[in-house]
RNA sequence: GGAGGGGUUCCCGAGUGGCCAAAGGGAACAGACUGUAAAUCUGUCGUCAGAGACUUCGGAGGUUCGAAUCCUCCCCCCUCCA
């Protein structure tokens, strides 16, 4: 067993601030001491099934909780998703039905255990708890923090400064994400940088419901491919944990140099001094700075499949893109025609672009080729006998099987 | 309750009667160069089998030879005052 200083420095390490760091040294030698592992929380958006790297940061931390014996709580937020979390863009969210939060219970269970321990994680959901509350019991909730205290939080005070509304339900979501915090009995809880203040606002309930404050951790948030914006599902930037070993294989490799550091610190497993020594490496020219992010590839792509798989993809991508050759997985489609088909119909019908005008833009550019041709005709028609390899851009690849 | 601002093609945003399939930027895609990196350069970026035609500017009507632009009604968003 690591001694305390070993288990803090773990847990603290990538964390961006860490609020109550000699709470949590006294709670872990307490719960050493009576064998009572902690409750450590983690709150999920309901609506969004789609775990990627950006969400693993976090999901990785909650694991080294659970290494060391503690029990993770991971919270579907499905009451308060209703609400939304403020983003000043007033959207109110459609309520999900029962079915659909289970079902995205489900798949997030899916995604989650590839990382977490299922033995020591517990999925709950805040409706549980929060549906029964009364209009007595949210007054008296709302009661016990002030305007002011909602105002210190960066987004309503710009908003308040600049005339822009604050809707007052906005004001209900950090209440209840810390009346969570009170539900649970949480000792710690995780989040991302952003959610700084509505993890503190668990402390300020849990205080004065007379509980132990919980410990907050937050952790930063990954930025997306395109080295901008952070991870997100609707910017498209993203890679997600259950995507074929290529893709994550791929998608890794298409990461600018910088931002592969980034990636190293955040999500690898390496230390920080691995990792600053493959920076030397690569600024000294002892390494290419590809063979660095290939090794990066293979560690992310083996976490979420398997060494075999991710030495595979490897494979792959070093037969397609280097070498311009052709992957092992192409989709094959059948085609059925009596006629000959004009190729950008062809290619609206293979659904390898989106209309025939598009179609026709590709070959102008000459992005087609069929069985390695590049096609330069626009009339081209395509007879529908045999096999035909269809190649579009750089990625878009497909086997027609006439019939 | 009162006053005002606004809804344009994936996003932002210009456009106030014909020269508008609609400026500019972003994103995206293709090509070149590469390490499928970034950066850069070039091109494309509503649909239809190219010329040309057709459908788009919140919705429905109307005026006009002609409407994203003018009129009427409706829907939605935002701000200020109370």
């Amino acid at each position: 067993m690591a001694t305390i200083e070993e288990q803090i420095a773990l847990l603290e390490r990538g964390v961006v601030d860490c609020i109550g760091h000699d709470e949590l040294l006294k709670k872990l030698e307490k719960s050493e001491e009576s064998g009572v592992p902690l409750r450590i929380k983690a709150g999920f958006d309901p609506t969004a099934p789609d775990l990627h790297l950006g969400h693993t940061v976090l999901l990785q931390k909650l694991k080294h909780f659970q290494d060391l014996g503690h029990d993770v709580y991971f919270l579907i937020g499905d009451f308060t998703g209703m609400i939304g979390d403020p983003t000043g863009k007033s959207e109110t969210r459609k309520a999900l039905t029962r079915e659909d939060v289970a079902a995205n219970a489900e798949s997030y269970k899916e995604q989650v255990f590839k990382i977490l321990d299922p033995e020591k994680t517990k999925v709950v959901f805040n409706s549980d708890w929060l549906a029964n509350l009364d209009s007595f019991d949210m007054i008296r909730l709302a009661s016990e923090l002030t305007v002011a205290r909602m105002l210190e939080r960066e987004d309503f005070k710009v908003r308040f400064r600049d005339g822009n509304p604050i809707s007052i339900h906005e004001f209900m979501y950090p209440l209840i994400q810390g009346y969570d915090s009170v539900a649970l009995k949480a000792d710690v809880e995780l989040g991302g940088t952003d959610q700084l203040f509505n993890l503190l606002m668990g402390r300020d309930l849990q205080r004065s419901r007379g509980q132990e404050p919980q410990v907050v951790l937050t952790l930063p948030l990954l930025e997306g491919l395109d080295g901008v914006n952070k991870m997100s599902k609707s910017l498209g930037n993203y890679i997600g944990v259950s995507e074929p070993a290529n893709d994550i294989y791929g998608k890794v490799l298409s990461a600018s140099d910088e931002l592969m550091f980034r990636y190293y610190e955040l999500l690898s497993d390496l230390s920080s001094e691995d990792i600053a020594a493959l920076r030397a490496d690569m600024d000294s020219g002892a390494r290419h700075p590809k063979e660095i992010k290939q090794q990066l590839a293979r560690e992310l792509t083996s976490r979420f499949h398997s060494d075999e798989a991710a030495l595979q993809a490897e494979e792959n991508f070093e037969k397609v893109f280097r070498k311009g050759g052709l992957p092992d997985d192409i989709a094959k489609k059948k085609i059925h025609s009596d006629e000959d088909i004009w190729l950008p119909q062809l290619l609206v019908d293979l659904e390898m672009v989106k209309s025939t005008s598009d179609g026709r833009r590709m070959i102008k550019q000459n992005a087609v080729s069929l069985d390695g041709v590049k096609v330069t005709e626009m009339k081209t028609n395509v007879s529908p006998q045999g096999e035909l390899l269809i190649k579009v851009g750089k990625r878009r690849f497909c086997k027609v099987v006439f019939e």
